[in-house]
DNA sequence: TTGTAGGCGTTATCAG
DNA sequence: CTGATAACGCCTACAA
């Protein structure tokens, strides 16, 4: 009894006294060409047995899969799984699987997950991810992608703007300026920005749109201060300006609402009350944006929606289409507007 | 040129000039018998064709696939993601693929997912959830993963006690005790409980350990109140907590992180500073609990962990093992020591 | 060390 | 409508 091997189809057909042949119709065929006596009879048979079709025997002999192989960098990260989140959904309303590889912030890692993932013969390759930049894998990805596309394979990229795929990113530059807007509208003038270095193409595109605003204004240029793009990079910049001095500046604006959180953190440790002596503001609007105290002014980023997205246009027919998923500007407390020096 | 379908190793081995198995062999091969002259023949000539060799194929003809599959209630939620982590770094380690499978809260969808999961033949079926008990899927789920198993699968629950699988849970009880007899320390007797509807095993063990560890002290009862197991129920819980009075609550327990921290914000709105007017904990010690003010005393759970035992349970011999993970209490500012009235 | 041949579980083609 | 039979891409005795 022990370890016997899954019924096959082959065990189904002889069960309900029919060639494997009408057996293969009646469950996953698809034409309608079977007696009903005979399918309910292949049914019944695939149900007492416990009968699932190996899908490997499936893909091979249809000469596709029902996968989605989806690469990030992290899924502990919110920003990840929220995609993730979004990606599932719309696989699975679609009937697919949805593989899942980890990349780590790894260049290297992320170009050999391609590489290994084009084995499974997936119909879409998603991969989501602010790349880092730079470094000589981009073209090799490229390359392993392109020629997945070749084979068949759509491929889609999440926030990684210029390869020559579909893609679909947040209007980081944008949403940065509008956010820059709004806080001069509310009175501040003198910024700090913690950002990543710049091979992270998201933290530049926020600067960048950060700075273009704040220089349209003709107000002061922001200190910029480079740092990690995690929690810790922000609780340690904010420290550092701590240290320095920060009689020159406002506001701080950090590119992710991990960082801001993190330097608020560190704030209030050292004694800075957020919101009170110096402005903070984010990017993304992750959930906890509002239970932080004081809740954080950010920039909203959809997601899930950016998971959703991205299934749409691997499903699609356009080869190559782009969207542009807007991001909303949210003050909160951690922003008040300033009295007028 | 457009469609080409992606090599094969028939391309491979004729490119090479050798038969198809000896390609089959220097490629993947257990046996090391192939000339070394051919083998990097082979090898050069998959590079240039890029060849990746077909995963169903290979699964279907070794009859067994480097799957792992894993089924969560929502990958957005930290807890959850926390655990994804986990169970992906330790696969990865093992050369092992995820698919990963979104059961939303519901046990029916989490029954169909493991039964369209056998299709797939993975090594590994990972189910990771407190699942709702008492619907009548539960003795479907165990009837399916129990052939599944038979079929050589094996099969790991990631905190769900009382299926006869391996499992790994975390201390739920002995931590919620371990907290109640802490806060108890710190000068509380009067407590509030934000709990999940009992079906939710997780909040019911956790609620049961504070209760005991209270009635142990020989505390007055605690205050149930029953909510959503979310951000949202622990929001709800604490304004109606508030308009009913809480003269008789010093201290309030939700049975986990978000739900405290929904509560706080809740708390806050009402004009009720936590951690000054009446004390917050909660359970799991999420990455946020920190960031929120006042830092939110709770019970760290080692989630990544988890995910990395079940792995690691689900790769050893042992057919059936336990491991409890120890679960410790965390005491921060939204408890601060009470002075004896 | 190499090649031939058979098989893995399905689907698809093509006669009956 | 049904049943042989040939694929699908790969692995692995078995024989050379």
């Amino acid at each position: 009894m022990a370890h016997s091997s899954p019924p096959t189809l082959h065990d189904v057909a002889r069960e309900a006294g029919v060639s494997i042949a009408t057996a293969s119709r009646a469950l996953n065929g698809s034409a309608r060409n079977v007696r009903s006596e005979n399918a309910s009879r292949v049914r019944a048979a695939a149900a007492k047995l416990g009968y699932e079709p190996h899908l490997s025997a499936q893909a091979i002999a249809k000469g596709s899969t029902r996968t989605v192989a989806l690469v990030i960098r992290d899924v502990a990260d919110p920003y990840f799984s929220s995609i993730a989140a979004g990606v599932t959904q719309a696989a699975e309303a679609a009937q697919l699987i949805v593989t899942m590889a980890v990349a780590d912030g790894s260049p290297e890692r992320e170009l050999e997950i391609v590489r290994t993932l084009r084995g499974q013969r997936p119909r879409v390759i998603i991969v989501a991810g602010s790349r880092i930049e730079g470094t000589g894998t981009r073209d090799s990805l490229t390359e392993e992608l392109a020629e997945y596309r070749t084979a068949g394979g759509r491929v889609v990229m999440i926030s990684q703007r210029d390869l020559p795929f579909s893609t679909v990113t947040v209007d980081n530059h944008g949403g940065a300026e509008r956010l820059a807007r709004a806080l001069l509208d509310a009175g501040y003038r003198r910024f700090a920005v913690f950002h990543a270095p710049a091979e992270i193409r998201t933290s530049r595109d926020r600067h960048a749109g950060f700075l273009s605003a704040v220089r349209a204004a003709g107000a002061p240029e922001p200190v910029a201060i480079e740092t990690g793009f995690t929690r810790a990079g922000g609780h340690d910049a904010a420290r550092r300006l701590v240290e320095r001095g920060f009689d020159d500046v406002e506001a701080v604006f950090a590119v992710n609402d991990v960082m801001a959180i993190g330097a608020m953190t560190a704030f209030r440790d050292a004694g800075v009350v957020p919101g009170r002596d110096i402005g903070v503001a984010g990017f993304d609007d992750i959930g906890s944006a509002v239970d932080v105290v004081p809740a954080l002014t950010s920039v909203a980023v959809p997601l899930r929606e950016a998971g959703l997205t991205a299934m749409r246009l691997a499903l699609s027919d356009e080869d190559s289409a782009s969207v542009c998923l807007p991001a909303d500007v949210v003050l909160r407390e951690s922003t008040p507007p300033r009295p007028p020096a």
